[in-house]
DNA sequence: TTATGTTTAAATCGAA
DNA sequence: TTCGATTTAAACATAA
């Protein structure tokens, strides 16, 4: 029997939590972040059911935002001005859902109290970088967008203020906020492994590997200049996570470890699970994609440069999860 | 003024 | 029956 779509449940309550409905929401956006208005007119345009009692369920929706951990609040940038902050999902939350399906929330997402705190000094320290009156940044002129989309975090990048490994490796903790201040992580930083813990993000964003498997949290971008052999633009709350996990840890990853696979820190713990991200639905365009690319060696790409972003705002078929329907 | 965000409390529901 | 997740309501603060 074939379920119904997401829009036939007509005047029916669907049967998704505000959780669900949420990230559905932010994981359909092509930035993976949404202002509360956009969640709302996201949640609206596709359940009529949410067309009335407005006040109620939008009540609801922003006590889970500010409630749940598995939510990130973005600032906006001093150049997207607006009314409230962007919401993103934590990128280890991807795993709350059994099976990839937002029908099915396998736990509730939490974190512990210190990384907690320390994610809120990683957003902080993004905030207070992103309040650099807009006349002094470098990438102003839309170096830092990706497919057209700006971030409306933290993408500045100060002069005076320029990243230097240097001062990550022998300044510190303070040293290592000040540098994710933006968000453009040197190569030699990015961590390349397949395994993750979800109850330690601290360690397991130090994993080699976290970003090729958590693609919506980092959108590869060239660097020129000052950071030799490239890097990557990360999303705003994948930053944030950074910093939180230099701040609380001070995992680094030495840029001698390269060339090659880095070595697990010796702090770090040993991964219960593995964790991979649940690959979202292929359109047929990106079959092909993926068959043509099948014979050549594994991308470095982000799994962001091949979703379609253009058929998921308009098809409520593309924000399922693998499992779903 | 209104939208947004935080927090607390209570009710409901389903799984263990 | 208990426990945890979710929903709902409400009060309050803050920012645009």
């Amino acid at each position: 029997m074939p379920r119904p779509s997401r829009e036939s449940y007509g005047d029916q309550k669907p049967p998704y939590s505000y959780i669900s409905l949420t990230a559905m929401a932010i994981w359909s956006s092509p930035e993976k972040m949404l202002p509360l208005s956009d969640i709302y007119r996201f949640i609206t345009e596709r359940f009529p059911y949410y067309r009335r009692n407005t006040q109620r369920w939008q009540n609801s929706l922003r006590h889970n935002l500010s409630f749940n951990d598995c939510f990130i609040k973005i600032p906006r940038r001093p150049d997207r001005p607006g009314k409230g902050a962007y919401w993103a999902l934590h990128p280890a939350a991807l795993d709350m859902f059994e099976n990839g399906s937002f029908l099915r929330r396998r736990k509730r997402f939490k974190l512990p109290k210190l990384e907690k705190d320390a994610l809120e000094v990683g957003l902080a320290s993004i905030q207070q970088s992103s309040n650099v009156p807009s006349g002094s940044t470098m990438l102003k002129s839309g170096s830092s967008t990706h497919q057209g989309q700006q971030y409306a975090g933290s993408s500045l990048h100060t002069p005076g203020k320029s990243f230097s490994i240097e001062s990550i490796m022998h300044g510190g903790t303070e040293a290592a906020l000040q540098a994710l201040q933006h968000p453009v992580v040197p190569q030699p930083f990015m961590p390349r492994t397949s395994s993750f813990c979800p109850s330690t993000y601290g360690s397991s964003i130090s994993s080699p590997g976290y970003f090729h498997h958590h693609p919506p949290v980092c959108l590869q971008q060239q660097l020129p200049g000052s950071c030799p052999g490239g890097g990557y633009l990360m999303h705003p709350a994948a930053a944030a996570i950074y910093a939180a996990a230099l701040a609380t840890a001070g995992l680094l990853l030495p840029p001698q470890a390269l060339p090659g696979p880095v070595k697990p820190h010796a702090l770090l713990a040993p991964c219960p699970q593995q964790f991979a991200l649940p690959a979202p639905p292929l359109t047929n365009t990106q079959r092909v994609i993926e068959l043509e690319d099948s014979a050549s060696p594994p991308p470095s790409t982000p799994l962001l440069d091949v979703v379609d972003t253009s058929a998921s705002s308009s098809s409520s078929d593309c924000l399922q999860l693998p499992g779903e329907l």
